[in-house]
DNA sequence: ATTGCTATTGAGACTTAATCTCAATTTCAT
DNA sequence: ATGAAATTGAGATTAAGTCTCAATAGCAAT
Protein backbone atom coordinates (compact mmCIF):
# COMPACT_ATOMS: atom_id res chain seq x y z
CA UNK A 1 0.00 0.00 0.00
CA UNK A 2 1.72 3.23 -1.18
CA UNK A 3 0.71 6.43 0.55
CA UNK A 4 3.12 9.10 -1.29
CA UNK A 5 1.84 12.63 -1.94
CA UNK A 6 0.67 13.03 1.78
CA UNK A 7 2.86 15.44 3.27
CA UNK A 8 4.13 16.77 -0.22
CA UNK A 9 3.88 19.43 -2.12
CA UNK A 10 2.15 21.60 0.63
CA UNK A 11 3.43 24.70 -0.42
CA UNK A 12 6.78 23.52 -0.80
CA UNK A 13 8.41 22.99 -4.65
CA UNK A 14 6.27 25.63 -5.84
CA UNK A 15 9.18 26.97 -7.48
CA UNK A 16 8.71 29.35 -10.46
CA UNK A 17 6.58 26.78 -12.82
CA UNK A 18 7.73 27.11 -15.97
CA UNK A 19 5.42 26.31 -18.66
CA UNK A 20 6.40 22.41 -20.30
CA UNK A 21 8.68 22.78 -22.75
CA UNK A 22 7.35 21.83 -26.52
CA UNK A 23 8.71 18.32 -27.55
CA UNK A 24 9.68 19.66 -31.03
CA UNK A 25 13.03 21.00 -30.23
CA UNK A 26 16.21 18.62 -30.11
CA UNK A 27 15.27 15.34 -30.54
CA UNK A 28 18.46 14.17 -30.45
CA UNK A 29 18.39 13.30 -26.80
CA UNK A 30 16.56 10.21 -27.89
CA UNK A 31 19.13 9.36 -30.77
CA UNK A 32 21.86 9.98 -27.77
CA UNK A 33 20.16 7.67 -25.60
CA UNK A 34 19.32 5.05 -28.29
CA UNK A 35 23.20 5.11 -29.32
CA UNK A 36 24.09 4.67 -25.28
CA UNK A 37 21.56 1.53 -25.34
CA UNK A 38 22.60 0.05 -28.20
CA UNK A 39 26.20 0.50 -27.08
CA UNK A 40 25.50 -1.46 -23.64
CA UNK A 41 23.41 -4.32 -25.22
CA UNK A 42 20.43 -2.78 -23.97
CA UNK A 43 16.63 -2.30 -25.50
CA UNK A 44 14.91 0.91 -25.99
CA UNK A 45 11.91 -0.01 -24.96
CA UNK A 46 8.25 1.90 -24.79
CA UNK A 47 8.38 2.43 -21.81
CA UNK A 48 12.07 3.95 -21.66
CA UNK A 49 11.30 5.89 -24.75
CA UNK A 50 8.06 7.32 -22.46
CA UNK A 51 10.11 8.59 -19.60
CA UNK A 52 12.71 9.76 -21.85
CA UNK A 53 9.85 12.13 -23.45
CA UNK A 54 8.73 12.93 -20.33
CA UNK A 55 11.72 13.83 -19.20
CA UNK A 56 12.87 16.17 -21.52
CA UNK A 57 9.08 18.09 -21.49
CA UNK A 58 10.06 19.10 -17.79
CA UNK A 59 12.40 22.03 -18.25
CA UNK A 60 12.27 22.20 -13.97
CA UNK A 61 13.91 19.85 -11.50
CA UNK A 62 11.29 17.21 -10.51
CA UNK A 63 11.47 14.29 -8.17
CA UNK A 64 10.53 10.36 -9.05
CA UNK A 65 7.13 10.10 -7.24
CA UNK A 66 5.70 13.40 -8.64
CA UNK A 67 7.21 12.30 -11.83
CA UNK A 68 5.70 9.04 -11.49
CA UNK A 69 2.12 10.88 -11.09
CA UNK A 70 2.70 12.88 -14.24
CA UNK A 71 3.21 9.74 -16.54
CA UNK A 72 0.19 8.35 -15.29
CA UNK A 73 -2.24 11.04 -15.37
CA UNK A 74 -1.62 11.45 -18.98
CA UNK A 75 -2.46 7.76 -18.86
CA UNK A 76 0.34 6.43 -20.09
CA UNK A 77 1.70 3.05 -18.22
CA UNK A 78 5.23 2.90 -16.53
CA UNK A 79 5.42 1.42 -13.65
CA UNK A 80 7.82 2.87 -10.26
CA UNK A 81 9.85 0.42 -10.78
CA UNK A 82 11.13 1.25 -14.49
CA UNK A 83 10.98 4.68 -13.59
CA UNK A 84 13.78 3.66 -10.69
CA UNK A 85 15.88 1.84 -12.83
CA UNK A 86 15.72 4.27 -16.26
CA UNK A 87 16.64 7.49 -14.28
CA UNK A 88 20.15 5.80 -13.13
CA UNK A 89 20.65 5.06 -17.00
CA UNK A 90 19.70 8.75 -18.01
CA UNK A 91 22.34 10.04 -15.36
CA UNK A 92 25.17 7.22 -16.48
CA UNK A 93 24.45 9.00 -20.42
CA UNK A 94 24.86 12.02 -19.34
CA UNK A 95 21.07 12.85 -19.88
CA UNK A 96 19.85 13.88 -16.82
CA UNK A 97 21.79 15.47 -13.58
CA UNK A 98 20.71 14.38 -9.96
CA UNK A 99 20.59 16.78 -7.28
CA UNK A 100 20.66 15.11 -3.90
CA UNK A 101 18.91 17.32 -1.13
CA UNK A 102 19.12 17.56 1.86
CA UNK A 103 15.38 16.31 2.22
CA UNK A 104 15.94 13.03 1.97
CA UNK A 105 14.36 12.83 -1.76
CA UNK A 106 16.74 12.88 -4.71
CA UNK A 107 15.67 15.89 -7.61
CA UNK A 108 16.99 15.40 -11.50
CA UNK A 109 16.09 17.99 -14.24
CA UNK A 110 17.09 16.99 -18.03
CA UNK A 111 20.75 18.66 -18.56
CA UNK A 112 21.32 17.94 -22.18
CA UNK A 113 22.66 20.99 -24.03
CA UNK A 114 22.56 22.42 -20.93
CA UNK A 115 25.34 23.85 -18.91
CA UNK A 116 26.36 22.45 -15.79
CA UNK A 117 24.93 24.42 -12.75
CA UNK A 118 24.59 24.51 -9.22
CA UNK A 119 21.83 25.37 -6.73
CA UNK A 120 20.43 27.68 -4.20
CA UNK A 121 17.61 25.98 -2.11
CA UNK A 122 15.41 28.16 -0.48
CA UNK A 123 14.29 26.42 2.52
CA UNK A 124 10.99 28.24 3.52
CA UNK A 125 9.36 27.95 -0.09
CA UNK A 126 11.32 25.57 -1.93
CA UNK A 127 12.55 27.48 -4.79
CA UNK A 128 15.62 26.15 -6.19
CA UNK A 129 17.55 28.95 -7.79
CA UNK A 130 20.82 28.28 -10.57
CA UNK A 131 23.75 29.43 -10.75
CA UNK A 132 27.25 28.83 -12.71
CA UNK A 133 30.47 29.70 -11.78
CA UNK A 134 33.08 28.96 -14.03
CA UNK A 135 35.82 30.58 -11.33
CA UNK A 136 34.41 27.73 -8.24
CA UNK A 137 34.26 25.34 -11.29
CA UNK A 138 37.95 26.14 -11.73
CA UNK A 139 38.91 26.13 -7.98
CA UNK A 140 37.78 22.75 -7.75
CA UNK A 141 39.74 21.08 -10.33
CA UNK A 142 42.54 22.94 -9.05
CA UNK A 143 41.64 21.21 -5.80
CA UNK A 144 41.34 18.00 -7.12
CA UNK A 145 44.26 18.03 -8.90
CA UNK A 146 46.46 19.06 -6.16
CA UNK A 147 45.28 16.00 -4.39
CA UNK A 148 45.13 13.51 -7.15
CA UNK A 149 41.70 12.88 -6.93
CA UNK A 150 39.68 11.98 -10.69
CA UNK A 151 36.82 14.21 -9.70
CA UNK A 152 33.41 12.17 -11.23
CA UNK A 153 30.91 14.99 -10.50
CA UNK A 154 30.07 17.23 -7.84
CA UNK A 155 27.31 18.88 -5.69
CA UNK A 156 27.41 22.37 -4.94
CA UNK A 157 24.41 23.86 -2.82
CA UNK A 158 23.89 26.35 -0.55
CA UNK A 159 20.90 26.43 1.36
CA UNK A 160 18.89 29.55 2.62
CA UNK A 161 16.14 32.09 2.13
CA UNK A 162 15.71 33.41 -0.91
CA UNK A 163 14.90 37.42 -1.25
CA UNK A 164 10.88 36.81 -1.36
CA UNK A 165 11.06 34.41 1.88
CA UNK A 166 14.02 36.30 4.06
CA UNK A 167 11.62 39.56 4.17
CA UNK A 168 8.60 37.86 5.64
CA UNK B 1 13.45 -6.30 13.95
CA UNK B 2 16.18 -3.82 12.98
CA UNK B 3 18.22 -5.64 10.27
CA UNK B 4 21.37 -2.84 10.07
CA UNK B 5 24.89 -3.19 9.38
CA UNK B 6 24.55 -5.88 6.81
CA UNK B 7 25.62 -4.90 3.64
CA UNK B 8 27.74 -2.21 5.51
CA UNK B 9 31.37 -1.88 6.59
CA UNK B 10 32.33 -4.44 3.66
CA UNK B 11 35.45 -2.65 3.21
CA UNK B 12 33.32 1.33 2.51
CA UNK B 13 33.98 3.82 4.34
CA UNK B 14 37.28 2.49 5.72
CA UNK B 15 38.90 6.01 5.85
CA UNK B 16 41.53 6.83 7.58
CA UNK B 17 41.03 5.62 11.18
CA UNK B 18 42.56 8.00 13.13
CA UNK B 19 42.52 7.76 17.08
CA UNK B 20 39.97 8.80 19.12
CA UNK B 21 40.45 12.06 20.60
CA UNK B 22 41.06 12.07 24.64
CA UNK B 23 38.36 13.64 26.38
CA UNK B 24 40.68 15.97 27.92
CA UNK B 25 41.14 18.80 25.82
CA UNK B 26 38.29 21.25 25.12
CA UNK B 27 35.66 20.27 27.86
CA UNK B 28 34.28 23.70 26.97
CA UNK B 29 31.87 21.86 24.17
CA UNK B 30 29.48 20.71 27.09
CA UNK B 31 29.15 24.50 28.24
CA UNK B 32 28.24 25.13 24.84
CA UNK B 33 25.51 22.47 24.60
CA UNK B 34 24.06 23.08 28.42
CA UNK B 35 23.94 26.82 28.08
CA UNK B 36 21.91 25.61 24.26
CA UNK B 37 19.61 23.78 26.07
CA UNK B 38 18.68 25.97 28.84
CA UNK B 39 18.34 28.64 26.54
CA UNK B 40 15.41 26.64 25.00
CA UNK B 41 14.17 25.02 27.79
CA UNK B 42 15.35 21.98 27.29
CA UNK B 43 17.21 19.24 29.73
CA UNK B 44 20.16 18.22 29.94
CA UNK B 45 19.56 14.19 30.45
CA UNK B 46 22.24 11.16 31.21
CA UNK B 47 21.68 10.28 27.63
CA UNK B 48 22.47 13.76 25.88
CA UNK B 49 25.44 14.16 27.76
CA UNK B 50 26.28 10.10 27.02
CA UNK B 51 25.85 11.29 23.24
CA UNK B 52 27.63 14.77 23.51
CA UNK B 53 30.81 12.61 25.13
CA UNK B 54 30.85 9.87 22.02
CA UNK B 55 30.30 12.82 19.74
CA UNK B 56 33.77 14.55 20.61
CA UNK B 57 35.71 11.23 21.04
CA UNK B 58 34.92 10.78 17.61
CA UNK B 59 37.55 12.71 15.29
CA UNK B 60 36.04 11.94 11.79
CA UNK B 61 32.88 10.95 10.20
CA UNK B 62 30.52 8.49 11.05
CA UNK B 63 26.80 7.14 10.45
CA UNK B 64 24.26 7.13 13.22
CA UNK B 65 24.34 3.37 12.92
CA UNK B 66 27.53 2.85 13.61
CA UNK B 67 27.42 5.54 16.46
CA UNK B 68 24.52 3.66 17.87
CA UNK B 69 26.64 0.45 18.28
CA UNK B 70 29.57 2.36 19.34
CA UNK B 71 27.88 3.65 22.47
CA UNK B 72 26.04 0.07 22.66
CA UNK B 73 29.31 -1.61 22.92
CA UNK B 74 31.00 0.70 25.51
CA UNK B 75 27.75 -0.73 27.61
CA UNK B 76 26.35 2.63 27.69
CA UNK B 77 22.80 2.74 27.06
CA UNK B 78 21.12 5.34 24.72
CA UNK B 79 18.30 4.37 22.18
CA UNK B 80 17.99 5.03 18.53
CA UNK B 81 15.34 7.68 18.62
CA UNK B 82 17.53 9.49 21.58
CA UNK B 83 20.39 9.74 19.10
CA UNK B 84 17.80 10.51 15.95
CA UNK B 85 17.07 13.40 18.44
CA UNK B 86 19.80 15.12 19.85
CA UNK B 87 21.88 14.52 16.88
CA UNK B 88 19.73 17.60 15.15
CA UNK B 89 20.03 19.67 18.72
CA UNK B 90 24.24 19.24 18.17
CA UNK B 91 23.68 20.72 14.82
CA UNK B 92 21.58 23.29 15.40
CA UNK B 93 23.76 24.76 18.62
CA UNK B 94 26.48 24.09 15.92
CA UNK B 95 28.31 21.56 17.62
CA UNK B 96 28.13 19.08 14.86
CA UNK B 97 28.22 19.42 10.71
CA UNK B 98 26.04 17.00 8.75
CA UNK B 99 27.02 15.69 5.47
CA UNK B 100 24.96 14.31 3.31
CA UNK B 101 26.22 12.04 0.86
CA UNK B 102 24.87 10.68 -2.05
CA UNK B 103 24.57 7.44 -0.83
CA UNK B 104 20.89 7.32 1.29
CA UNK B 105 22.40 7.97 4.91
CA UNK B 106 23.79 11.24 6.60
CA UNK B 107 27.26 11.35 8.09
CA UNK B 108 27.81 13.59 10.98
CA UNK B 109 31.00 15.16 12.57
CA UNK B 110 32.10 17.25 15.32
CA UNK B 111 33.12 20.86 14.40
CA UNK B 112 33.53 22.31 17.85
CA UNK B 113 36.40 23.99 17.20
CA UNK B 114 37.48 23.29 13.57
CA UNK B 115 36.65 25.01 10.69
CA UNK B 116 33.95 24.65 8.13
CA UNK B 117 35.20 22.46 5.23
CA UNK B 118 34.07 20.36 2.37
CA UNK B 119 34.46 17.01 0.99
CA UNK B 120 35.59 15.16 -1.47
CA UNK B 121 34.36 11.55 -1.49
CA UNK B 122 35.58 8.74 -2.89
CA UNK B 123 33.07 6.10 -4.62
CA UNK B 124 35.33 3.48 -4.48
CA UNK B 125 36.39 3.39 -0.69
CA UNK B 126 34.06 5.38 0.84
CA UNK B 127 37.35 7.41 2.06
CA UNK B 128 36.17 11.50 2.97
CA UNK B 129 39.05 13.88 2.15
CA UNK B 130 38.33 16.96 3.77
CA UNK B 131 39.24 20.83 1.67
CA UNK B 132 38.40 24.02 2.35
CA UNK B 133 38.89 26.49 -0.11
CA UNK B 134 38.19 30.18 1.20
CA UNK B 135 38.19 31.51 -2.56
CA UNK B 136 35.44 28.82 -3.32
CA UNK B 137 34.00 30.24 0.00
CA UNK B 138 34.09 34.14 -1.28
CA UNK B 139 32.87 33.14 -4.39
CA UNK B 140 29.99 31.44 -2.54
CA UNK B 141 29.12 35.08 -0.37
CA UNK B 142 29.30 36.99 -3.74
CA UNK B 143 26.87 34.45 -5.14
CA UNK B 144 24.50 34.75 -2.89
CA UNK B 145 25.00 38.72 -2.17
CA UNK B 146 24.32 39.00 -6.42
CA UNK B 147 20.89 37.07 -5.75
CA UNK B 148 19.86 38.88 -2.23
CA UNK B 149 19.82 35.30 -1.07
CA UNK B 150 20.85 34.70 2.55
CA UNK B 151 22.87 32.09 3.09
CA UNK B 152 22.63 29.52 5.96
CA UNK B 153 24.93 26.65 4.88
CA UNK B 154 25.88 24.75 2.27
CA UNK B 155 27.05 21.83 0.67
CA UNK B 156 30.60 21.10 -2.00
CA UNK B 157 30.81 17.62 -2.17
CA UNK B 158 32.73 16.30 -5.04
CA UNK B 159 32.45 12.82 -5.51
CA UNK B 160 34.85 10.51 -7.67
CA UNK B 161 37.96 8.34 -6.70
CA UNK B 162 40.85 9.06 -4.52
CA UNK B 163 44.30 8.45 -5.69
CA UNK B 164 44.81 4.88 -4.25
CA UNK B 165 41.10 3.44 -5.96
CA UNK B 166 41.84 5.30 -9.42
CA UNK B 167 45.11 4.33 -9.78
CA UNK B 168 43.96 0.01 -9.24
C1' DA C 1 7.51 -12.41 -41.07
C1' DT C 2 9.17 -15.92 -37.77
C1' DT C 3 12.20 -17.51 -34.39
C1' DG C 4 14.66 -17.59 -30.23
C1' DC C 5 17.65 -15.57 -27.01
C1' DT C 6 17.93 -12.02 -23.77
C1' DA C 7 16.61 -7.87 -21.70
C1' DT C 8 12.69 -5.80 -19.58
C1' DT C 9 8.53 -5.10 -17.27
C1' DG C 10 5.15 -4.71 -13.33
C1' DA C 11 2.95 -5.96 -9.00
C1' DG C 12 3.87 -6.35 -4.81
C1' DA C 13 7.01 -8.01 -1.20
C1' DC C 14 10.94 -6.43 1.07
C1' DT C 15 14.58 -3.36 3.11
C1' DT C 16 16.02 0.23 5.78
C1' DA C 17 16.71 4.97 7.51
C1' DA C 18 14.16 7.87 9.99
C1' DT C 19 10.07 9.30 12.66
C1' DC C 20 6.31 8.76 15.76
C1' DT C 21 3.64 7.05 19.97
C1' DC C 22 2.81 6.89 24.62
C1' DA C 23 3.39 5.15 29.24
C1' DA C 24 7.05 5.34 32.47
C1' DT C 25 10.92 8.04 34.03
C1' DT C 26 13.98 11.91 34.85
C1' DT C 27 15.32 16.70 35.22
C1' DC C 28 15.44 20.92 37.60
C1' DA C 29 13.47 25.33 39.29
C1' DT C 30 11.24 26.22 43.32
C1' DA D 1 11.68 17.26 48.61
C1' DT D 2 8.19 18.32 45.12
C1' DG D 3 5.71 18.55 40.88
C1' DA D 4 5.22 20.35 36.21
C1' DA D 5 7.25 19.56 31.96
C1' DA D 6 10.63 17.46 29.20
C1' DT D 7 12.60 13.05 27.99
C1' DT D 8 13.22 8.33 27.29
C1' DG D 9 12.83 3.64 25.04
C1' DA D 10 10.54 -0.17 22.77
C1' DG D 11 8.37 -1.00 19.15
C1' DA D 12 5.04 0.45 15.52
C1' DT D 13 4.96 3.22 11.49
C1' DT D 14 6.31 5.75 7.36
C1' DA D 15 8.22 6.15 2.99
C1' DA D 16 12.01 6.01 -0.44
C1' DG D 17 14.09 2.85 -2.85
C1' DT D 18 15.26 -2.12 -4.22
C1' DC D 19 14.36 -6.81 -5.34
C1' DT D 20 11.84 -10.97 -7.20
C1' DC D 21 10.15 -13.61 -10.73
C1' DA D 22 6.79 -15.00 -14.07
C1' DA D 23 5.11 -12.92 -18.18
C1' DT D 24 6.30 -9.97 -22.10
C1' DA D 25 8.74 -7.41 -25.63
C1' DG D 26 13.07 -6.08 -28.50
C1' DC D 27 15.81 -7.20 -31.92
C1' DA D 28 19.32 -9.76 -34.65
C1' DA D 29 19.50 -13.55 -37.51
C1' DT D 30 17.21 -16.36 -40.47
Amino acid sequence: MRKRRETKKTGRRAGSARPERSPAQGEDYEAVFRDFLQEKGLKLTRERKVILEEVFRHDDHFDIDEFYLKIKQKGLKVSRASIYRTLPLLLECGLVDEVKTTERQAFYEHIHGRRHHDHLVCLSCGKVIEFYSPAIERLQEEICRRRRFKSLRHVLEIQGHCKDCASA
